[in-house]
DNA sequence: TTGTATGCGTTATCAA
DNA sequence: TTGATAACGCATACAA
């Protein structure tokens, strides 16, 4: 029952249950975790006392006794940004319906930040680790390593993964859209996209850009290049510092998040055409690209099945049923609209 | 040092420190909870010591011993839903500065999803709860109360709290865009909102709105008001419901998250003038809202504040700074814009 | 300032 | 099928 203890309300423990049932403390704990262990009466017994002291098992003391544990810890770069949302949504439904939770944390793009998470992390006793950036700290990677902890990359398929990866090639992904546009006609291709220094994402996809210019014979303009900050403000600069350039574009790939739509909302205000005056193409698939006027040409990324597959293979490998370390591309898909 | 026990790799314990630094394991303890209680020169041996040995100190066990907890548990209804990611990461930021670890989970607008994380979060030994829904069970509220667990809601200015509310009203917000729509000169003001069935703050704006009708002596007709379910689809459908039946109104109050961008879109495919034809508000000040053409009059809601707000008035209260039950009405913004 | 004994609530292990 | 005992790793309380 419960009681006060200085000051600090307490719940009731397995031995109430136990007492409450006329058993041992160690029949409760059987009767809770693997029922077929225990006779038919007992567990009856036991899970009426269960009700009639109201309890809640301690899965802290659980944890610490078994070695085990039920939590998952997960590092995103940023909260703030709604493109995790899926992934996040998916991995919690996973966890939820496997019994394990989910402790989250953004490192705001810092690699120190992700560090000091993913310490505090190891000393929670994580079963496993999902991670979004793709460099670490050498501290932080040789922690893991020590800890012995799975963990799964979702940031973009690396080349050395620490562990386990599930993802899809940035890169690829950069590439084919570029290829995509060349293919309708477009020649004069620019590049759009977070700044690279504290994203690998964007580094990636900028390779992605001038692989797919080279393989094309397409001259890298550095005019035809810009880094912008998210936010659809961003886009709709970039877009206007792109046109009113010297010798502006006839197509304009917007690898961030949401600067394609800022730069559609600007050429609207304009009365530039799109794609008459200018194509446009998106990075991502969020839902609004598919509503605006004109809809936007863009790469559907598997951001969903990110989430529940990188939540799957962590499982796997934390139960036992998997022992390797696996590595998924998840693909991505071209969706053409109007736009370009 | 990392051993190899039955398949587990294990990290270093406290009493490794204490050898490596030839102290007791409690003298360690100390060391790194409170350096002050120790002497300058054992600080520095079990400084040392720690980085020698690779320690990273088990909170498991460190808050099963002292019946503390470090982390909080969070419950939304959906994971999906960006408009929860500015909340999100302010409480993750406020936890993080405290040393506190943030648990999610997303109970999909269910009344028993809730309960059962409410169970698992006071399983998992929580310091504190913030629930999002304002509606709960007999059960968790029972379970909540027997735990003696702070508790914040955050999802609407709730007439019988649970135990602390940060949020602002939803009832009065709806009111007060209704009533700025009238001194505009609006007098058939539709409403279209999420459904209410499973989501209170749907609920709380429809009362809002109806309420507001009767102050000003509109009538309320019932072909006026819709729910919709959420997306830029639901949004571009029901602009179209309402404006092609019998007696069109001469703006809407989209009091849904996207629902009101998915009606200027479809405003713009079809050539209707906003605020011409019809006039277009919002509720809850998103980003693409200021961006879109023209840009639509919303209501700024507190995202951000409600999640650092809630987390420092939770640890306060965990902390033991402050005993009361505070209510904190953080309030909301008008914005007028072109769509209206 | 430091160390010793004891307990946190559960599970592993082995004996009955 | 059940129970007694000893961990799990750390912190509280008290003694030195």
């Amino acid at each position: 029952m419960p009681d006060d203890v200085a000051g600090r309300v307490v719940g009731s423990r397995m031995r109430d249950v136990a007492k409450q049932a006329g058993v041992s403390p160690m029949t409760v704990s059987r009767a809770l975790r693997d029922p077929s262990k225990v006779s038919e009466g007992v567990r009856r017994r036991v899970e009426e006392a269960v009700r009639a002291v109201g309890y809640v098992p301690n899965r802290l003391a659980g944890n610490l006794s078994s070695m085990r544990s039920n939590v998952i810890g997960l590092v995103v770069p940023s909260l703030d940004n709604s493109l995790y949302a899926p992934t996040i949504q998916s991995i919690s439904a996973v966890l939820r319906d496997s019994g394990y939770q989910l402790m989250i944390a953004d490192c705001g793009y810092s690699l120190e930040g992700e560090e000091a998470l993913i310490i505090a992390f190891l000393a929670q006793q994580v079963a496993g680790l999902m991670l979004h950036d793709t460099r670490h700290t050498r501290t932080a990677c040789e922690m893991i390593r020590r800890a012995g902890v799975p963990v799964v990359e979702t940031g973009t398929l690396v080349p050395d993964p620490l562990d386990m990866v599930v993802s899809y090639s940035n890169q690829d992904a950069a590439g084919a859209m570029v290829r995509h546009l060349h293919r309708l006609g477009y020649r004069r291709i620019a590049f759009v996209s977070l700044p690279a220094g504290n994203n690998d994402r964007s580094r990636d996809r900028q390779a992605g850009y001038r692989a797919a210019l080279a393989a094309l014979d397409l001259p890298a303009e550095p005019g035809l290049m810009l880094e912008m900050p998210p936010g659809l403000a961003s886009g709709a600069e970039a877009v206007v510092r792109l046109m009113q350039g010297p010798t502006p574009p006839d197509a304009i790939f917007m690898a961030g998040d949401v600067l394609a739509a800022g730069a559609l909302f600007e050429c609207q205000r304009r009365g530039w055409a799109v794609p008459g005056k200018v194509a446009l193409a998106a990075f991502d698939d969020i839902d609004m690209l598919r509503h605006v006027v004109p809809p936007i040409t863009t790469l559907r990324l598997p951001r969903s099945g990110i989430g529940r597959r990188g939540a799957e293979v962590l499982l796997d490998r934390i139960e036992g049923r998997c022992k390797e370390r696996v590595v998924v591309d998840l693909g991505f898909e071209i969706i053409q609209r109007e736009s370009t």
